[in-house]
DNA sequence: CTGAAAGCGCTTACAG
DNA sequence: CTGAAAGCGCTTACAG
């Protein structure tokens, strides 16, 4: 039951094994006729190379890493798994396979260690943050890396959803409909993403010619007790509308509003992001900015490819969104 | 810029490669002093050991392959994740990685590639089915593996949660309260712990002398569609309460009960699996069968290692549960 | 307790 | 177009 080698068939075929071998790669001059042979006989005899023993002798592994961050709320967003999808896809077509870990963004250490014992060929970041320590690792190493949001390492391949775009674009819809007084209560400021959204938010304003009201952004809320006492915050300061940067937190919102007895939209409109299934069953209908997150993997994917290839990629790519209006703006 | 390997070591000490290499692994007679000597050098020159060139020489990888089921709903259910998590944090521990591949279960072709390239020492089902493919191909390989939930695939070692007993328990409180049609919502057929919990719904229904309504029992509702068909038949036929095997088909009925203007728990109990964020913030709050994922993933991994390092293993583990009654059954 | 040597199964200059 | 040989960086009988 032991496995047949390159070496079986060469010795099989009265040929050398660089024969053999460059028959299956493709690389190197080679007879028609006598790839055709091995070819045959290796598909006979059902040989599967050792990838081990590639990987040794070309120094690749044909695995990428994928860091997925460990975060308190990482169960409630669906979004990693879509992404994740998206991205076994690309890598599977190439032959390539995923190496999963999952750690706290300033924990570099298993990134490290999966670095260090040379298990990846390249890596993909599923989360950006205003200090980037895993990104930054990277960059220092040298290893080719993309990552699922905008940093400022300069090293990075860049994928990500346009999120300043689509939280100004919601921003100015609500202004249009005549809400000025907009809250926003946003995930952790150590994302650069939660920067961008606010920076669209304040575009909108700025667009529209209307002052923001400082007094009414959020950011950081990452435990019930103090989201509670936000919203209750922004009711007495009479707000019209809370956007709330992902469905977890809206959905939090919409408990302490409804614990308070406020309608929505009644009393308060109310928007969120990411369009997920978590607040898919509300009454009312939630307003929700929505994204293709297998699309953006599968992105992700491929350019980390063509980067592992030395092949020509974007620095940056963005993709686009959509805003979808439904009951709590109404 | 090169990476200092165990003949630089070995060059640099005077000693042999043979050595350095007991010295590091730990493995055969060695001197302490000479020991002591080579790790102080090690460490100065943070030598790294070449896992692949390791893996070579041992026919070893040390990567676990972990088997994600692409459903449909696979966006909607935390448990995954939680899981994975449990999983991923005993497998750092014995410097193991986890190459994670998503597959549809009757498509072998993922896990025969990883399989095939020997890219993994073992492998761990997220889920078991009745005819399970996967399970099958692994058991004819040979190859160590675990199974997260039952089957009848003699070669696994399978970990699971007691989803017919909780199942039981919940039913038997149900019928305490004096319901009697009670409505069981089931996902795929073909999941086995689908099977398991209908089982105990059964055996409760048994103990308490009740006959069982076969016709309030629905399996394999996979489609927003079909359910609401499946309420309406269920309200129709006057049950008093609806058990849903997960927190997305739950959330799902609620829906539509909304949508009909039955009132929960006045009207209809409600019942669900897994205690998930997903109706964590509904009103009336759910009653739900709680279970440790994190855990499941930890034992899973655990017993995963003592296999492929050839030590004792349970063949069967099962993991308790929690019923946790809430509004939505008063 | 230590070392020389073979081996793991491929790839790849180099030479012909 | 094809092959002999060295090399990738470890481990592990075997001998001493």
């Amino acid at each position: 039951m032991k496995n047949i080698t390159i070496s079986d068939v060469a010795e099989a075929l009265g040929v050398s094994k660089t024969t053999v071998s460059r028959a299956i790669s493709g690389k190197g001059r080679i007879g028609a006729e006598t790839r055709e042979k091995v070819l045959a006989y290796i598909e006979k005899h059902n040989y599967t190379p050792n990838v081990i023993a590639k990987s040794l002798a070309q120094s690749k592994t044909y695995n990428i890493g994928v860091m997925i961050p460990a975060e308190y709320d990482i169960t409630d967003l669906p979004f990693f798994q879509s992404c994740l999808f998206g991205i076994q896809e690309i890598a599977a077509t190439m032959d390539y396979d995923i190496l999963l870990t999952i750690s706290k963004p300033e924990d570099t250490s298993h990134l490290e260690r999966i670095v260090t014992n040379r298990k990846v060929d390249g890596v993909i970041l599923m989360r950006t943050f205003v200090d980037d320590k895993q990104a930054k690792v990277l960059a220092k190493r040298g290893l080719p890396f993309v990552t699922i949001g905008s940093t400022n390492v300069e090293q990075a391949i860049q994928v990500d959803q346009d999120h300043k775009n689509a939280c100004k674009e919601l921003t100015s819809i609500l202004l249009m409909k005549k809400m000025t007084r907009i809250a926003l209560i946003g995930g952790d400021e150590n994302h650069v993403v939660t920067q961008n959204r606010l920076r669209g938010y304040i575009e909108a304003f700025e667009d529209a010619g209307i002052p923001v009201i400082e007094d009414l952004i959020y950011l950081g809320a990452n435990n019930q007790v103090l989201l509670e006492q936000r919203v209750e915050d922004i009711l007495q300061k009479g707000a019209d509308c809370i956007i709330s940067m992902d469905d977890a937190l809206c959905g939090n919102v919409l408990k302490k509003l409804r614990a308070e007895h406020v309608k929505v939209p009644g009393d308060i409109k109310i928007a969120s992001f990411y369009n997920s299934s978590l607040l898919e069953n509300n009454v009312p209908s939630i307003t929700s900015l929505s994204f293709d997150e297998k699309e953006l993997g599968m992105v992700a994917c491929r350019n980390l490819m063509d980067k592992i290839e030395d092949k020509e990629t974007h620095k940056t790519t963005t993709l686009g969104y959509q805003v979808i209006l439904r009951e709590s703006t109404q």
